[in-house]
DNA sequence: CGGGCCATTGACATTCTTCAAAGTTAGTGG
DNA sequence: CCACTAACTTTGAAGAATGTCAATGGCCCG
């Protein structure tokens, strides 16, 4: 017990083998004893508003980082101000795993709305996990999910049309909000119609005419940042590029 | 000298030691004795000819592969019959890491010419690797290289205009040449103009329209499959938004 | 030598971006 | 608590870039 976090009402830790992430998190398929020990290595920081970063690019690499609460994007900034935004991340999703080959972050990460984050220095994670087999073979699922992620939107924004891509956009916010226990079909959007632009490869005027079509056509409703899915099936089918325009896929 | 390959005229095998792409490669960074160790779990198969599968989407997942000579494309099938193209690889070059999350290939790998490829079953290097630190700290490495990679990708697919990502499409295998003692002016393309078009979200007339503007405009030199690059530093303002158009890149 | 795939080119269609403007919302400071 | 500004969102109109269709020629491989 000498390692145990103490609970206050300003920054509410809760230990990893309490946390309702567990089973997306790195502690997935964990012994009890070695979830303790990884226990031991997280810091818990008091929440973050929006607007914070939790590190920009460039910024020597310490720490992975949990979304414990909230929502967190990452972008790449670009010489002329301008930006790419790489990910939208939500509660259980690590970030920072791009700094690990030159112990530099090779993206920021900016909070997008109120949130709780967990740190975990690497040094020591990459240490424990030598030791914990089971740990080591978790990290390298972690990575290689994100690898697989990262391949799943290239294929998206291969597709061209954008119905396709917002489309895939709102039922990947839908399915990962299901998996944490929120509602797969009301929601809240923590970023911006530029954002989503900018994540999906489409000017903001473009998302927001989509919108308004996807609501004329009674997929969904929505209101400011505040989105119910009204026909999730319909929207998978547009994300086969089944629906409309007679099927076109071929780039065989 | 017990697990030592035998070197025939048919399969030519390199211990990890001799190998020329030793640097950029897994041993990177292993003392001596450590890539002896690593040697002695890879396996050298003989060379596979353009349409060989290394694995594809589905299979188990039991080995890594690294190209050591040729090249070879992964791409994920989708139902229809046609795919999207995730990458080239060229030598030195890991394939398969997207695969260790579920023990199964999320995407298909498809030699485009004759190439040697060394295969690393991974149960081996996960076990080799929780006893070799060194090795451990490599392979993190190498996946977070590829979740960098890959982020570099989607940047340059949220660049929209044709122009920028033939540019950069052109730059990036100069620059991959280059590290491997290739001409970074003067190669060859393993992969089709489909090929090409399918990886970056461009039709191929598109790129074929842009291969002979870019030949009028000076900057390269195209005869089929044989690219000349002949004024690099202007292909990278190209890339940069500088060139044309007065630079119009928002997004902020 | 033949067939099929690949590449190129032209003409046309369409989607999406760009430009412009107005309405909304949220946050700030008085 | 209200006024005010800045940022965000929406909508319309026009234009540009890229995709689609179609046809031809060339190259590679069997």
């Amino acid at each position: 017990m000498s390692g145990r976090k103490i609970i206050s009402f300003e920054n509410i830790k809760v230990a990893c083998e309490n946390c309702s992430l567990v089973s997306l998190c790195l502690p997935m398929g964990l012994d009890p004893d070695d979830v303790e020990k990884l226990d031991e290595i997280v810091k818990r920081n008091r929440p973050l508003h929006r607007g914070d970063h939790l590190f920009r690019e460039g910024d020597k690499f310490h720490s992975l980082f949990v979304v414990k609460a909230g929502s967190v994007k990452t972008y790449a900034p670009s010489e002329d101000g301008g930006e790419q935004v790489l990910g939208f991340h939500l509660p259980g999703e690590l970030i920072g795993l791009d700094a690990i080959e030159n112990e530099e972050h090779h993206c920021s990460a900016k909070v997008l709305e109120t949130s709780a984050v967990c740190e975990i220095p690497f040094t020591n994670l990459e240490e424990l996990s030598s030791q914990v087999p089971s740990l080591q073979h978790q990290m390298y699922r972690l990575l290689s999910r994100e690898i697989g992620h990262d391949e799943d939107i290239l294929t998206l924004l291969g597709k061209r049309s954008a119905e396709e891509r917002l489309a895939a956009f709102l039922i990947s916010l839908s399915e990962r909000f299901k998996r944490r226990d929120f509602s797969a079909s009301d929601f809240y959007l923590s970023m911006s119609r530029h954002e989503i632009g900018n994540y999906l490869g489409l000017a903001v005027e473009t998302v927001s005419r989509l919108f308004t079509r996807f609501q004329d056509e009674g997929l969904l409703k929505v209101e400011r940042k505040h989105i119910q899915l009204l026909d999730i099936d319909r929207l998978n089918n547009i994300i086969q590029g089944e629906e409309r325009n007679g099927n076109k896929r071929q780039y065989t």
